[in-house]
DNA sequence: CATATTTCAGCTACACTGACATCG
DNA sequence: CCGATGTCAGTGCAGCTGAAATAT
């Protein structure tokens, strides 16, 4: 089959890795965009939106929803920047917190599931293979 | 960052091979899911469509739309199954098989595009492992 | 004037669910 | 009646584009 083809091979593991997270956050009520916003507005403070899509990757007009999805849940506060009218600033509440550390356990179970086959050598291996791929292809594009 | 954790690599990973994936299929007109029916049909034989999916992993619902274009591009042919009439038997035409034998070039440019920053002894290796997660998951659901 | 920020509407790909009619 | 098949409608997530309004 095509199923020797690389990306083949990545885009059916990551639809399995995919099902997995989604299944996980879900359970406690979330989505990817959802985790990736919090990461960013946890371990580097509040920031624009501007700036938060670029730290998570996260496209701009997808963050408005996620946003949105977020304050109404509580978990991220979105007030304007005095110093600049345009903007919002977004800051991580202490339930945002909270709600975090939950999805990160969640997540931290899907990997344990995900890599259950492998070694913690292999793990080691997977790791660095894709994180090779991912700086190669992120550096130019 | 969460830029540790395997599944966000996996996923990220992905959706650049996603991407170039599309951008290679899309430069003859085609998806994914275009090329895995083609490919199955291509290796195995003719098929009906319950069977098709299963052989190319194409959920039934998706496959009907898949078919619809492959058929309207002259690259499969739909007919009834005499032998069951609730079947279709699906088949491949010569002009099918021009079109996956293109299909087949674009991927494998792009292939090298993906791998690019790894050894062919990485390249290996990568494959390996994926393959032992997938049929790991593959086995158990 | 150009640029940056936020928002909205909409699109595509892929995976999946539920319902339905048909046929074996 | 049960089960398999094909079809259709619709959902969710992720990644996009394009346009508009507002502010710098």
């Amino acid at each position: 089959m095509f199923t020797e083809l690389p990306s083949w091979l990545l885009t059916q593991t990551a639809a399995h890795a995919h099902r997995l997270v989604a299944e996980g956050l879900g359970a406690a009520g979330a989505r990817g965009y959802h985790f990736r916003a919090l990461t960013a507005l946890d371990r580097e403070g509040p920031a624009s939106q501007a700036d938060l899509g670029r730290r998570s990757g996260i496209h701009l007009s997808d963050l408005v929803a996620t946003l949105n999805e977020l304050s109404e849940g509580g978990y991220v506060e979105r007030t304007p920047d005095p110093s600049d009218r345009r903007r919002n600033v977004i800051t991580i509440t202490p339930p945002g917190r909270r709600h975090l550390r939950r999805l990160e356990k969640q997540l931290a179970r899907v990997q344990d599931d995900l890599l259950a086959p492998l070694s913690p050598d292999e793990r080691a291996q997977l790791t660095t293979l894709l994180t090779r791929l991912l700086t190669h292809h992120g550096a130019h594009n």
